[in-house]
RNA sequence: GGCGUUGUGGCCGAGUGGCUAGGCUGGGCUCUGCAAAAGCUCCUACAGCGGUUCGAAUCCGCUCGACGCCUCCA
């Protein structure tokens, strides 16, 4: 039987602002939409959470059994700098400014965003459709809204009618907003707008002489508006309507109530049943964000080279930094949590190695049916990866008294408790572990010859030389374990 | 100004009406040639002020602070 049929899982619900039990469409299967990155410069770590969140969250469905078709897309076209008539497209800047084509800024920048994620050891996601691929689909969505009267043309451009729009529905029912107050509270453009209304959102932008990236569409030679492409790959993907629909808490508004208001005008129905959304990292207590220069890249922990890092750090470090706080709470970065988390995962990483090692007795002193039962249910309470983590350190602290002989396991226990801590450890957390490479073996050889070493120094009593051993090793990362069988070592 | 979130011990971070979060740090003990590792143990907090309640960190109100969105942002 599936463990989704036995594993009853809540998750947060932003349109709700509900925790709600979980139920898919189809049983067994998931539609899961989350909005990837615009692809102008080098994703920051602040990005890197939200996917993450969304990768955790991957990873517990797919281990529940759910067949997930997952659609992250990435935006390569149509991402204003603003929402002004003047506001420029980000890409097609960056390509101004760099003397490149556009689609050479998207292409590194995508190629960079894969290898930062295949660093932290995400899954990839079934579908990872380009905005600009599917120029077509949205300039479809676009007739059909105009057809309803939901949009209008100005000089070869297509705003949706949010006034006209919210006549019938609420635009606001997602960030609980009242179309009054936004009117009321929105900054005075400078009067060139095309814009009926300020809250009105592009479709489709007529591309000035200069804008070098256009596509053909009934209204001008032109590009799609920002909020459509979601639209457009979401419902082609995952159908008028899917399970979950996902991003990071400041695209709530005005990026997902707008495409809300689209499919809700294109299709007659809301798109999406679970809205999901992940808190932000904050860097001094500030969201980190490009544009203000308050932020941290994914490589600065693989070089140190950062003034907010005092060290070196490796990938499944930052990963678990991040999986110890739930993805809807803010979580602040610093050095001195980073240097708390990578003593943590040092622990849970050599605790874990240990379990090969550990024998069986006759008896159980440990109720591994529950511990596992506490894994799932911290899971399944909202993906709550902090107390999954919380729970792990259980076991991790049992395993170290089974080592010293002071707790036991039953064959059967042992084998469940191995399956129990990997499963959550490797597959569900997607920790790797940093504590082996592919140099392992002979580097094992040779720590293994210099304990021996060390041991024959101890025997005779030459303190030097076996302390020398010991810090030297220490030095190189290598570190020393006398235990009451003999000495063990870790790679730290 | 509007909308929303939030304020937990030395630090990070769960929880949310009575029952241990967890990690890191610091103190003590065991083990050890000495350490380290590991185990045991101690330090026991919920911004402030009122209110509801037998009982509140947890619910309600107010005050103060922080953050997010309201223009692009994961």
């Amino acid at each position: 039987m599936e463990l989704y049929k036995q594993q009853q899982l809540k998750l947060y619900n932003s349109l709700s602002n509900k925790k709600e039990d979980f139920k898919p469409l189809i049983e067994g299967f998931i539609g899961m939409y989350v909005c990837g990155p615009t692809v102008y410069s080098n994703v920051h770590l602040g990005n890197v959470r939200t996917f993450m969140s969304f990768d955790l969250i991957y990873r517990y469905f797919k281990h529940l059994g759910y067949k997930v078709r997952y659609v992250r897309n990435i935006t390569d076209v149509g991402h204003l700098e603003n929402d002004a008539d003047t506001g420029e497209d980000r890409i097609a800047k960056k390509a101004r400014l760099e003397q490149i084509e556009p689609m050479e800024v998207v292409q590194r920048y995508t190629v960079d965003f894969h290898n930062v994620l295949n660093k932290f050891n995400f899954l990839p996601p079934s579908i990872e459709p380009t905005a600009t691929g599917h120029i077509i689909e949205q300039i479809e969505i676009i007739k059909v809204i105009i057809d309803k009267g939901l949009a209008y043309e100005v000089n070869g451009s297509v705003y949706f009618d949010v006034l006209k729009y919210n006549e019938k529905e609420h635009y606001g029912i997602l960030s609980r907003r009242n179309i009054e107050d936004s009117i009321h509270n929105t900054r005075e453009l400078d009067g060139q707008s095309e814009k009926k209304n300020p809250q009105d959102f592009a479709l489709w932008k007529k591309a000035q002489p200069e804008h070098i990236m256009r596509w053909l569409s009934p209204w001008s030679d032109g590009f799609p508006g920002w909020h459509l492409e979601c639209t457009a790959m979401s419902t082609k993907y995952l159908g008028k309507q899917f399970d979950i629909h996902g991003g990071g808490m400041d695209l709530k508004f005005p990026h997902h109530e707008c495409e809300i208001a689209q499919a809700n005008a294109s299709n007659q129905q809301m798109p999406v049943n679970y809205w999901m959304h992940t808190n932000m990292l904050t860097l001094n207590g500030q969201k980190m964000a490009k544009s203000t220069g308050n932020y941290i890249l994914p490589n600065d922990f693989f070089t140190g080279d950062s003034k907010h890092l005092s060290k070196v750090y490796v990938p499944p470090v930052v990963r678990f930094f991040m999986l110890q706080a739930n993805y809807r709470s803010i979580l602040d970065f610093s050095d001195d949590a980073l240097l708390a988390s990578e003593k943590g995962y040092y622990r849970l990483m050599n605790a874990v190695n240990l379990l090969d090692n550990l024998t069986a007795s006759k008896s159980s002193t440990f109720d591994v049916k529950t511990w596992k039962q506490n894994c799932y249910d911290a899971m399944n309470d909202d993906f709550n990866s902090p107390v999954l983590i919380a729970q792990l350190f259980e076991g991790v602290k049992f395993i170290n008294s089974v080592r010293d002989g002071n707790e036991s396991l039953t064959q059967e226990d042992l084998s469940a408790f191995k399956t129990t801590i990997n499963t959550f450890v490797f597959d569900v957390l997607g920790l790797e572990d940093a504590t082996v490479d592919d140099s392992s073996d002979k580097l094992s050889g040779i720590v293994e010859m210099l304990i021996e070493m060390r041991n024959e120094a101890r025997a005779n009593k030459d303190w030097t030389l076996s302390d020398k051993i010991r810090d030297k090793l220490l030095e190189r990362g290598i570190q020393l374990k006398d235990g009451k069988d003999g000495t063990t070592f870790s790679v730290n």
